[in-house]
DNA sequence: CGAGATACGGAACGTCCGTAACGTATATGG
DNA sequence: CCATATACGTTACGGACGTTCCGTATCTCG
């Protein structure tokens, strides 16, 4: 059965998301006010907020659905996909709104279920893409089949997300090259 | 030559400290409020941004002034080391006030010297303790020399915040140990 | 001893987030 | 057609952070 009452009106989805991906390009996340969207908008405040339950959740609402998804590279061997990868989800870290991700993560944190949306609308997809570069290094006999790439990928993303995100270390190739070394000497077939 | 004008008075450093940790501990970082801080430390707003230059830091600087370090454990293997340590840990980060960790974080994502403060007040020297843990593997030969003890810590440091801080996941002794393992299996001594 | 610099308390202010109240509009179901 | 449920806009509000102003107090330097 469809919904009981009036219908949500869709055009002021788009013109919210419109919105904010104008301010946000504009000023950025600091200056970004929920006011000025729904100004911006020609939306009231009550239907920002019936949409959106805080300015966290807009604004990842907003620019989640138009991520693009990570490229999975294919280099040859598994050191360099995974450094190939790893240095383009650097670069994204790096590339995003400061301001924007510390309130993301302080949502996170203190709210469980938008901390489980992020997951599964950003981390989880990449991660499982991502699988792949480690099942074709099994399928070439060059990591050992018994390995967690799961886990393994996790870890990546929690060590770059820690280095980068909260300790603001310039993480150049070498430094790359180094973590990609360390995750990959424990599952490697031939054992040195 | 000592400062120009009148001091600082160290008494109201005192009473602060003491309200933040009284409010704190009675109703969480939640309800606790500056307005309620100044009013429990019998000390003006002003004096209290003079000090400390937002929520976060206030709470941090207080709380990391009482914080007891790391015990460094000596279970006579490194994974047993390592794995006491990690159930430290774990549970420390689950012990803390979500939201105060939530607004912590963020405030190190846009502010950079905040972020090097907590790294240098907290995180470094605890590293620092632990990376007696690898040097003891390493005289007993149960871990290669070569091994970068450091970059192992803060290594498993990221991917704890992670998991737990960021993930909200329940970790228990067998995760950790499945850590530990994909931590310390490329640098283990004997090869297999 | 005076001048300058800084600290203190009190009070008010600006800004922004998120919510509530109220009247109007648009849908479904009987 | 009418009752009910929900959406929308306007407006106002409450709560909290962080700042500013002002008069007063306490230091150091000349």
């Amino acid at each position: 059965m469809p919904p009981r009452g009036r219908p949500r009106d869709a055009a002021l989805d788009e013109r919210i998301g419109a919105a904010v991906l104008a301010l946000l390009a504009a000023d950025g996340y600091e200056a970004l006010t929920m006011e000025a969207v729904a100004a911006a908008a020609h939306v009231s405040k009550p239907a920002l907020y019936r949409r959106h339950s805080s300015k966290a959740s807009l604004v990842f609402s907003v620019v989640a659905a138009r991520g693009e998804a990570m490229a999975v590279p294919d280099t040859g061997t598994v050191a360099g996909d995974l450094q190939a990868a790893l240095e383009g989800f650097v670069g994204f870290l790096r590339s995003v709104d400061r301001a924007a991700v510390g309130d993301g993560l302080a949502q996170m944190v203190s709210d469980a279920d938008f901390a489980r949306r992020v997951q599964r609308e950003v981390f989880d997809p990449d991660r499982e893409r991502m699988v792949a570069v480690i099942e074709r290094a099994v399928a070439r006999g060059e990591v050992r089949p018994e390995a967690d790439g799961r886990a393994l990928l996790d870890d990546l993303a929690g060590v770059l997300v820690y280095r980068i995100v909260l300790r603001h270390e310039e993480l150049g190739p070498a430094e790359v090259a180094a973590l990609v070394d360390r995750a990959l000497v424990g599952i490697l077939a031939d054992a040195r």
